[in-house]
DNA sequence: TCAAATGATTTAATCGTTTGATTGAAGTGA
DNA sequence: TCACTTCAATCAAACGATTAAATCATTTGA
């Protein structure tokens, strides 16, 4: 008598759908945690609630459960960043920093909030160390078009060239700041005492240092490029 | 006829020896890569040019092969940084920063130049993500004294309280940029151009960006308090 | 000086278990 | 009923571990 217990999921309408969800949910957690090889079918179809043969049944394979956890990711990404590139295009350096800032802000809370976070992060890693076919599908519809939109931003608050190597390195410092915090966070706990500091604690912390060296990173790049 | 070539060791006079340095290395490498339990035995006896049995025989077992590997991490880290609290205790705030360019530039060379760094830096990763009792380990032998020892030039350096939640958490993420870095190398590279930037031009331009970070997160824990 | 002996290391073969995938029967809602 | 979904049972392949035999480098005894 298995209970879809772990792999909480939001309740669907459709039952099919609410198990291809488990499956998904246990599939981003087992994947990323163990890695691909790993995580076996009946674990995974155990933790959600499911039966093995639902794997197959849905996915077609073990692999094709990996695809359908990248494209969740790739979803999730997209909703939490949501519409960074649209709206009026910032008219002023300051407003391209407020944007920046607010993109910063939302994966920051996310990442540290969000409990489906950690699986997300743990996955998206283990895709990017195991350099698959996943990876590649992931950077040209996700990864890479958002890190464009970074940079773009990144262009306009400086007042440098967008594409110039040193933005597209910055822009990948700030993003990588908070998904090591993400990633490193059992080493960071351990170093920040685990007892007594709530995540919301730390994610106020982290977001207030965070800001702080966008800013820093901002004003440098700046003031090497006066015009 | 097994060669021992892709998991290449520096030769030992002593044969067993270098059965041993060459399993670890290729432990290192496909643990980092594939993770614990995907990584079997026969494989990385296979790529150490070695039999099975050789495993048992040296470590007891697998899992004695990856606390092997911890500490084979924990020794490189420990070159690498070297004597970070060593000589004597910086007198100005100008020396303490000089030193932590220092330090920080000895872990971005060594992570961004050297072949073995890669299968390091992933077999840390994944050990963060798996929290065992190797990470626990690692923690408290490694990673957490160097933490603090830097911390401690941090607080030097700004004149700031080297045991600050602030300080604690930016000197996690100076660390972390440069980390990020390595494993995120896939994607960086992708978004750079693989094709015309060789790993020193990278280098170059990585440990530039980070000497600018780092004085930028300094310049501004200094501002915060003037005293 | 050199064969025999010794302990350390490596080898191929084998054990019981678990893996991903498949199957056909049973269950479910419209 | 009928299409869709889940289920328990089963398969060959690969897993970690173990074993006895083979091989290597050194030491021993005369």
């Amino acid at each position: 008598m298995p209970e879809r217990s772990k792999a909480e999921t939001p309740l669907s309408a459709d039952p099919a759908e609410a198990t291809r969800a488990a499956l998904v949910s246990a599939g981003l957690h087992l994947f990323g945690h163990k890695g691909f090889a790993a995580a076996s079918t009946r674990e995974i179809a155990a933790r959600a609630g499911a039966n093995v043969a639902a794997i197959a049944y849905h996915f077609g394979s073990k692999a094709g459960l990996r695809r359908a956890c990248a494209e969740e990711v790739a979803a999730r990404i997209g909703h939490v960043l949501g519409d960074l590139g649209a709206g009026p295009r910032p008219a002023t350096p300051g407003e391209a920093r407020a944007r920046l800032r607010a993109a910063l802000r939302a994966i920051t809370g996310y990442l540290a909030a969000a409990p489906e976070a950690a699986d997300l992060a743990a996955f998206l890693l283990r895709e990017i160390t195991e350099e698959g076919e996943v990876l590649d599908r992931l950077y040209e519809t996700t990864v890479g078009p958002r890190h464009r939109q970074l940079c773009a931003l990144w262009g306009l608050a400086t007042g440098t060239d967008p594409e110039a190597e040193e933005t597209r390195l910055s822009v990948f410092a700030m993003i990588g700041q908070v998904v090591y915090f993400r990633i490193g966070r059992p080493v960071v706990l351990r170093r920040m005492g685990d007892a007594g500091l709530d995540p919301e604690a730390l994610t106020r912390i982290l977001i207030r240092n965070l800001d702080a060296a966008l800013d820093a990173a901002l004003d440098a790049a700046i003031r090497e490029v006066p015009r």
